[in-house]
DNA sequence: ACAATGTAATAGTAATACTATTAACTTTGA
DNA sequence: TCAAAGTTAATAGTATTACTATTACATTGT
């Protein structure tokens, strides 16, 4: 990554957390060894006693930082969220051309990980397997719609819109850029889930990750307007 | 509901429960309800206890049915996904033309369910928005390899399996035939769940279904190799 | 009639999410 | 300088949930 994107700071909603977390070296940890053990373990096993434990300290210090697990991976998903948005601002701003620009987008969308030795504390690769497996947990919940009016998901509505604003400069007739974008963001997740899980239901592996076919399907849809039959 | 669809069982792996739900009134009485409770509280807020006093009976007599809640929400959406593959291949079986083969097929995986009075003690809408809220936790698990092993997801896999194969036999030289065909049908649970709970990054709403999006995204993309910059 | 099988009830255990309270440090300001 | 105030951490819980072991009762087929 580049040099300026160094010392920006992930803007996460305050009523997530009770403490900042990048307010102490504990709070540091927490976010550290919780990404760790989330990724190791998945979200249902893990525990605030477990990662207590782990960070040397225990449960309820960490109850200090946030009131439940699910509120700590809103944490991470935000932040991994804002990451990604960080990174596509930075990376596109100077672009003049539409077309280039929404196919870089799509590209930083949905490519694998890389580490970002910016945030030490943040593993980002384990952060995007998470994300994979656990971000439709954090708002497939009783509470989505009072979660959301505190504006718990804003960092992941802003990329979403983003991405639909792009889709519009290609191609200002298109009707569906928000459900496009939207495809394009969920899918690409679900595609490397499959990857991972379910070889036969998708066609990227290894060698061949979800960026092509998204960048396909995004042009072939907004160039086109098929003809069906009656 | 065609008459002959009647009296077709849904056939549902028999490791996924320990004692068969259809065999008995009770067991057809576990189903019944549950689905009500879920789909009213969430599959979180969900437990045995509860619904052992719905039904008048208690948590044990649940036990006997299924090892634990996770097996009961697989048998709930095994059976959703058999339902809908019967609906599919009844109504698309005759016909020859590829093209209007697959466009009936992607209005089916994406419409809004329906009641169907063939199950009376399914409440198919009710199962519609559970597998829609659901759905992507029955496999978002640490177990999900070894159960997918034990055949737990084979008829989802088959139904994903069905639309790729129509995909190909319009375009036999696309390349994303099993992604596209997963894309769909994840896709349309998930605008469905933005039209409900975050308006803002889809374009369906109560007039205008995802349907006529996917159809626009499928055709498009085998219709067309699009240009794109160096 | 009665054994075999199916069904239900009681009464638990273990683990988890979460909380109340106290103790120990840090900071701050006269 | 040093005690008051504020911050942070540790101890020791409670309530709830998922799940199980055991026993009792009901139904069915021969």
């Amino acid at each position: 990554m580049d040099e300026l994107l160094h010392s920006v700071r992930i803007q996460i909603n305050e009523k997530i957390y009770i403490k900042d977390p990048e307010s102490s070296n504990l709070g540091k940890r927490i976010i550290e060894e919780s990404i760790i053990m989330i990724y190791e373990m998945g979200f249902e096993s893990f525990t605030f006693k477990k990662l207590g434990k782990r960070i040397k300290s225990n449960e309820s210090s960490v109850y200090r930082y946030f009131e439940n697990k699910h509120k700590l991976l809103l944490y991470l998903t935000s932040w991994y969220w804002g990451w990604l948005e960080y990174q596509l601002v930075f990376t596109t701003n100077g672009m003049a051309d539409p077309v280039k620009k929404l196919k870089k987008t799509i590209e930083i969308l949905t490519k694998s990980t890389e580490e970002d030795s910016a945030y030490s504390h943040i593993n980002e690769v384990f952060l995007n397997k998470i994300v994979i497996n656990e971000n439709s947990k954090s708002y497939l919940t009783q509470e989505v719609d009072t979660e959301n009016k505190d504006g718990y998901f804003t960092i992941y509505q802003r990329l979403v819109k983003r991405l639909s604003t792009m889709i519009t400069a290609v191609n200002n007739d298109f009707p569906y850029s928000a459900s496009l974008a939207s495809t394009v963001l969920e899918g690409s997740l679900h595609q490397h889930f499959l990857k991972d899980h379910f070889s036969s239901l998708t066609d990227c592996h290894e060698n061949n990750h979800p960026t092509p076919y998204f960048i396909q399907l995004v042009f072939s849809i907004l160039q086109t307007t098929p003809k069906l039959p009656q």
